[in-house]
DNA sequence: TTGAAAGCGTTACCAC
DNA sequence: GTGGTAACGCTTTCAA
């Protein structure tokens, strides 16, 4: 394999005119110019990255990290980050993380500069020492559905969405409303499936709506789960006529839990999701919006300045907007059982 | 940020000695390796991974490149790669490919060892003499769902998906069978869909079948384009009894343009897709199952023997069953129609 | 067991 | 304009 010395003895150059070329520097003539570009053709010379990399002191690349990449809102953030890259020659590291101990090593590697010129942090708080320390030693740092201090953050306000929802169901004409969430000890530090179910409870404490014993349940973030959980709230004496779930992913659990009750969304059930995956527009879920793929361009576009170096990024907070998708899941509460 | 150097200094050693603690050698004595230790923890020093990777030729890195990782279908093989890497510590390189240039761009700069320290390609036909120069200049390199010389693919026969399919219909008692496929002219040079429509032809004619005119159609893989498709396809004189999509994405436009139609599934339409995304089983649809996450945790285990440098990958060809997954979109053809 | 020094393949600064 | 030569931060002989 060629190096850059090979190519400067072939052009009876050196080395440092063969980089001038490289990085297409104004000082060099044309002549020279000329043949060492045919003799990187003749000999097929690629510049090493690593060792480019390691002389710039930046490596062109760009990290990002984020729990379970393959759920369909993680892909859906994901697509917005690339689309905001798309172009800009970088390349995308991912740290995929799916246990705390993954997370820590991740954190702990990349704790240097020259891992990733960036970092981009997706629906997961880091560590607070992990990330003063990247603070500290300048790495540009966006956090996506996350927050943290001293980074830019892209957020929603959860709670929000959680009042959302539910008000949703009241304005129906629902009272007897559930709720489904994720487990509240999780060891990632997710906060949001809390905040949507605070959001849940607030609102239904200000419309004066009693919580019922057993309506709010936890499960694992999965369909399965929620289909469980389902299955044992519609069991109650007094079932509920509507379910708010934490996310989408565990709504369609709910549907088909529903569906394995014999009951008829939205005429027996009413269900409303939260996030607008993929899948939900489909199954005609209403929900809470949230722009995923937004928050991926929006947090990938910030980062890309930070190494871009334009300014140092400013450490604020943007809050994208929640809105309820109302479609077919949702109906007035049924009669006979009011 | 401390280097190898400082952290010698301080413990009163030789870098070299820094290093034979960093990568555990035996060759160190215990008081020793514990000053070095304590200097590392005290000058929270993290090596380097470029300077690393340069120095030993390796960058501990892992390539994927991937068209449209985002689609169900990718993600869910890079689940299967994920799994495989999982606990190897190789971090893994997402190169995203939307456009034959960046495709082009892509294998031009990992035409170097030190890029990655093996590729892994998924679901692109590789251009030949970028493969060639790969496979001559003793990169590791992994085909997965896609075919090239002198290395490793991980593949399945789509051209008997289609016989699969079309038998199945065939069997249940349809005879005016459509298909839904992608645009043929393709500039990735993908061919499964090809291959699909293939099987799903030489099922026909040695059935004694006639393929109508107008019953085999293309357009962009997408949903929507899909269900246009199946809009014009219900509009002939003499509308098609059932439709075999060459992909999952595209066999849930067919069923949302037969819901646009007013038509019921299976009663009024047969619909058979391809791949068993998860989707699918949400929607009961009858497809063609194609092992999508095996694919990738095999074709991740093979790179990872390769790159651990076992032995040199068996140019071998690794072909993973299909099988038909009958749900509930297919039933036989409405009788009055007969 | 340890230190010194020579790479690894670039870039960048300094002379000429 | 161009060549020589330090870095860049680590690993790996080679001696001692």
């Amino acid at each position: 394999m060629a190096t850059i010395n090979d190519v400067a003895a072939r052009a009876g150059v050196g080395a440092g005119t063969v980089s001038r070329v490289l990085n297409d520097s104004p000082r060099v003539s044309a002549r020279t110019r000329a043949r060492v570009l045919a003799a990187i053709e003749a000999l097929e010379y690629r510049p090493s990255p690593l060792a480019r990399a390691l002389s710039r002191g930046r490596a062109h690349t760009l990290g990002v990290v984020v729990p379970f990449f393959t759920h369909a809102s993680a892909v859906e953030r994901l697509r917005g980050v690339v689309d905001a890259w798309h172009g800009s020659r970088y390349d995308l590291v991912l740290f995929n993380v799916e246990t705390p101990l993954q997370r820590d090593e991740h954190f702990a590697n990349i704790l240097r500069r020259d891992r990733a010129d960036g970092l981009l942090v997706v629906s997961l708080p880091p560590p607070p020492v992990d990330l003063a320390r990247l603070v500290r030693d300048g790495v540009p740092v966006v956090l996506v559905d996350a927050k943290g201090a001293g980074v830019p953050c892209v957020v929603t306000d959860d709670a929000h969405g959680g009042r959302l929802a539910t008000q949703h169901l009241l304005d129906l004409g629902h009272e007897r409303i559930a709720f489904i969430g994720d487990l509240p000890d999780n060891p990632f530090g997710f906060t949001s499936s809390a905040q949507r179910e605070q959001g849940f409870k607030a609102t239904l404490r200000d419309a004066g709506v009693n919580v019922r014993n057993g309506y709010v349940r936890h499960a694992p973030h999965e369909r399965d789960a929620a289909r469980a959980c389902t299955a044992r709230l519609l069991a109650l004496k007094q079932p509920p006529t509507a379910i708010f779930a934490a996310s989408d992913v565990q709504a369609i659990g709910v549907m088909e839990g529903a569906r394995d009750a014999g009951l008829r969304i939205p005429r027996d059930l009413s269900v409303v999701g939260f996030d607008d995956i993929e899948i939900s527009s489909y199954v005609g879920l209403t929900t809470v919006r949230q722009p995923l793929f937004q928050s991926g361009r929006i947090g990938g576009g910030l980062l890309l300045d930070a190494v871009r170096g334009a300014d140092p990024p400013a450490a604020e907070e943007h809050e994208l907007p929640l809105e309820l998708l109302e479609r077919s899941t949702t109906a007035p509460p049924p009669r006979s059982r009011t």
